[in-house]
Parts: C-alpha cells; structure tokens; sequence
DNA sequence: GGCGTCAATGGGTGGC
DNA sequence: GCCACCCATTGACGCC
C-alpha cells in the first residue's frame, strides 16, 4: 500500500515544520540540558522518519517500512495473564506517525464513515476499533477541552495576539499541540508563564 | 508514590 | 438486534 499524495507532502511538512520550530526555539537557550536531551532523542528519531518520507524507494505506509510496524501497538496479540491469574489489560500506544494522520484527519472531518474508518485503519495498520474509539475519545477530549478554556490558555493567546507566526502558522500543529500539551518534545514548561508552545 | 495522559471498557441512548 | 455515539471510568504507563 502506499502513501497517498495528500498524505505525503502534509506529513512530511509537519516533521520538518516541527523541527524548524524547536531549532528557531533552541537558540535562546532557555532549554535546560534533561530536556534537551529528550528533544534530541526525539529529533533523532524524527529526522530519520523525515528522510523516509522523501525517500522514493520507501513508503512510511508501505510494508517495507519499520517505523511503524516496529513500534505499533500490539492489535492482535492476546492480552496477558497477571500471576493471580487476572486478565491484564493492555494499553497501545501509537507512533508519532499514527497521531499525526489521526489528528489531521480529525483536523478535516470529526466523524467518519464506515468506508474511511476502515481505509484510514488500513493506512495506519490499526484496528477499525481502534480508530473509531480514538475519534470517540478525541471527540470527547475537545468537548472537555473546551469546557475548560483556561486550560491551554498561553497557546491560544499567543495564537490571537497573532505573537510569534512562526510557531502558530499551522492551525494543525497548534491542534496537535493544544491536545498533545504534555509531549515535553512540543512543549516547554521552563517559561515563566507556565508551559509554551515550541 | 502521586499525578497526568490516554487507549480501552462499559453503561446508557438513539437511529435504522 | 445491531451499530455508533456520548460519557465516565479503569488500568497501564511515564514523569517527577
């Protein structure tokens, strides 16, 4: 299976949009050295997925790829016995690439159809389930969200005073990171402000 | 160990 | 009856 055209560019924008913005941040030197560290860690990672993208030979979605296969949650395996013989639930977490496409998704439509719940869950090699209750949950995280606007207050301010284009200029981005606001690799929380955006 | 996040679960509801 | 939805909650996981 391959990328779409739609997907493609969008996705790779997003890695490289990211990673302008954290080196534009990183020269006023206001990251201390443990958070560095993850970002870099995280940057590794992701400038590796952004060479994969612009690579013609290798599709993320394809089969060849690892990025997703070696880190996707575990669908189908069954679920663990603990020693006193419970069941233990096991909870997946998706790759940076997943979120992405689901939020861009989300980002274009709130509810899908049957038909694109299950090619969207091909792309990303998700359950149907697992889509369908991302989006609930996603659905039911906004509500929540907006139900309690002081929340995320210093991004949607920074977003309406029109401060720092840079770092608002994607409305996708900034929905991944108001949703996303813990991910240390989007946020820095050494403000004196509270937490802002990367 | 406490806390926050999030995928998953379960109950209630409505449309077909 | 089946399915998808909303909503609250649970349990795993990571960070401090």
């Amino acid at each position: 299976m391959e990328m779409s055209d739609s997907v493609k560019p969008l996705t790779s924008f997003l890695i490289e949009d990211i990673l302008s913005i954290k080196d534009s941040t990183r020269l006023n030197g206001r990251c201390c050295s443990q958070k560095m560290e993850r970002y870099s860690q995280w940057k590794e990672e992701s400038e590796k997925l952004s060479e994969r993208l612009r690579s013609p030979q290798e599709t993320v979605f394809g089969l060849q790829t690892e990025s997703l296969d070696a880190s996707s949650p575990s669908t189908s395996e069954p679920s663990t016995f603990s020693s006193s013989g419970k069941q233990k639930r096991s909870r997946a977490a998706f790759t940076h690439i997943q979120v992405l496409e689901l939020e861009k998704k989300f980002n274009h439509q709130k509810y899908l159809s049957a038909p694109e719940r299950a090619h969207l869950a091909r792309t990303l090699r998700l359950t149907e389930t697992q889509v369908k209750i991302w989006f609930q949950n996603r659905r039911y995280k906004t509500k929540r969200k907006q139900q309690t606007p002081d929340l995320c207050k210093d991004a949607y301010k920074a977003e309406a005073l029109g401060l720092r284009e840079d770092l608002v200029r994607s409305s996708l981005i900034t929905s991944i990171c108001k949703a996303y606001h813990y991910r240390p690799y989007l946020w820095d929380y050494s403000g004196p402000w509270g937490p802002t955006l990367w």
